[in-house]
DNA sequence: TAAAAAATAAGGGTTTTCCCTGTTTTTTTA
DNA sequence: TAAAAAAACAGGGAAAACCCTTATTTTTTA
């Protein structure tokens, strides 16, 4: 009788969720002990006598993303690894990804023996870093050494810069932004000329398809 | 020995789509016969003498997207059935499936029962439509009778309509734009407003956005 | 608690977007 | 091939977005 190590996969998509773990319990030594469909069911569901080796986590969720779980886990259980799943190969969603915490990143058109080469890797050296994420880590890195933190940036956009961000993600204007944040236009238009450098684009558009892209709003 | 009803997977993600056949693989009676990760990809594996009864299609994938594949699927083989599958519940995406010969749609996630019932009434009735399909779809229906063809104009995007579109998930300007597609900046004004007509915008933004929801542009 | 840092706000100007109403040119169709 | 429709283009004006600089208030931190 084998001991199998112990998975949980928290996506929000059921059938994506079910589909993968049915592929997790034919792999001989792993099994799926755990399934939730968000961060929020993911901690409620978890079970301190029986924690998963591996979770395997979605970034974009509702209630509570993979970057906020991540990071909860880093401090409460910081012996199990994440390997996070995306669709999204933008490398600041990677980049922020792993400063949460995960030890690795899958992108959902890989295949299945990527998978399985990520869990063995995760479990005898700690992390896995393929190609693709090794190649954006580095070009991250070159980035904040010549020109500062782009990256790390991201990292500390306040409530309000966040809040302004979301409704960005809309046909308001700026002045309706303004009123329903219960602030002056200009300190809106201040929030503005800190997230394009933030973000390093320059203008609503580029801000619009950067929210999305690093699922900061959901569509 | 049964007679297990044939079926085809059509997603550019490997692991959805690994795990999707895998799913169905339990199904008693259902059995994927083919999978494919795009529309060119699956015609060209499609094989005359053994066709899947259904196929389970993704919309925005490269190469040949499930618009344009459903479309091929009607002419060249009217008696598939086409089941939409899609993590959009944009209201132009469903329609604009359905026009194109899907017979069905469901979102990704959606549960495995779902799913069944879904096969079931395919191959029952001929159709599966869900509450969030009939909800959508009577919605656009009051929508054309009270303001025209709103829904019914987006299938037909003019080339130099769609080009603008996706030049305009940018940063360019829409001068850019008109040296880019060499036409008077005024004639790309034409173009924006026509858009903002047809797909029932009033910002850049919402154009953006509309093209994104409806895999017009992938990121 | 004084100094530094961050958030809020303003003035004022440029560019871009948006929205009219048209004309000319090209393409489609009766 | 004449009429109709669609595409390309234009003028002009208002609103929104963008981009500076600077000042005040609040919060942080040394």
């Amino acid at each position: 009788m084998l001991d199998k190590h112990n998975i949980a996969v928290v996506d929000d998509h059921t059938l994506f969720r079910k589909g993968l773990i049915s592929l997790i319990n034919v792999f001989p030594n792993f099994e799926v002990i755990l399934e939730a469909s968000n961060g929020k069911d993911f901690i409620q569901k978890l079970n301190p006598e029986q924690l998963p080796e591996i979770v395997l986590m979605d970034i974009s969720m509702p209630e509570m993303d993979g970057y906020a779980t991540c990071e909860w886990l880093k401090s409460h259980y910081p012996e199990i690894k994440v390997l996070a799943l995306s669709t999204m190969d933008a490398e600041t969603a990677i980049i922020k990804m792993i400063r949460s915490g995960a030890k690795g990143y899958i992108v959902k058109d890989a295949d299945l023996s990527e998978l399985k080469l990520a869990f063995s890797e995760l479990l005898s050296i700690g992390f896995f870093y393929n190609e693709l994420v090794s190649r954006k880590v580095i070009h991250s890195i070159s980035r904040i050494v010549e020109d500062n933190d782009a990256v790390t940036a991201l990292q500390k956009l306040s409530d309000n810069e966040l809040t302004f961000l979301r409704l960005s993600c809309s046909e308001k204007t700026y002045q309706e932004i303004a009123n329903e944040m219960f602030k002056s236009e200009k300190t809106i238009d201040g929030y503005r000329a800190e997230l394009f450098k933030k973000l390093n684009v320059s203008s609503r558009v580029g801000m619009v398809m950067y929210a999305i892209k690093n699922g900061i709003v959901q569509l």
